[in-house]
DNA sequence: TAAAAGTACTTTGAATTTCAAAGTTAAGTA
DNA sequence: TACTTAACTTTGAAATTCAAAGTACTTTTA
């Protein structure tokens, strides 16, 4: 018998985690506010969520001054999309299976 | 600007919990070994996620006897079923996002 | 140039969740 | 009567999550 929940990242059981991959993943760059807007969450929330993606090496972050304001952005890096894509995988798988 | 996180459901973030639902998903009635075979859990992991899901009326529980031992069935509830349903629409809905 | 405001955090502490390990109960078997 | 199996329950510790408050840096405003 496989076991059939052992390939779900535990990295991305948080719905935050989850909301900002997804997000990652069809948009190149997206900034700290964006994504407090789109996830409905507190700076301090948000940061923490980000840093733990980052500690996995799953995002990359960039800091540009834009219109004179700080402006940090975030991208998936590559090894963070494939943590991702095969995280889905076994979502998906899991959610076919039949005894 | 939508909150595109807000209807995931926080029963199901677990992934054993996930395992269990999708498992009822697709089978009327599973019992306890099996859950313990296809998803790799000790009896009390088990047994726990499983009361969750109980006390959240995801889930109904029956005891029977059978070959002269006790066997333990799950099924899902109804309103499981539909809260399920409704979270994996949410998270359908979260994985198609563009800003 | 001093105070206020905006952005993006960091820190703190408490509540909640998760889990392994050990103990329990009830029935069946030797 | 001891032993086994199934299905838990309890305990306690570790990890996670989150709100709230505080901070650093820069720009804007008075």
């Amino acid at each position: 018998m496989k076991k059939i929940i052992a390939n779900l990242n535990k990295s991305f059981d948080n719905k935050v985690r989850l909301g900002i991959m997804s997000v990652l993943m069809v948009n190149e760059w997206v900034d700290f506010n964006t994504f407090k807007d789109m996830l409905d969450l507190t700076d301090g929330r948000l940061a923490s969520h980000i840093k733990a993606l980052e500690k996995d090496e799953y995002i990359i972050i960039e800091k540009v001054f834009f219109n004179k304001k700080p402006k940090t952005s975030y991208k998936a890096s590559k090894s963070g999309k494939k943590a991702f894509n095969e995280h889905l995988n076994a979502l998906e798988k899991l959610l076919k299976t039949r005894k």
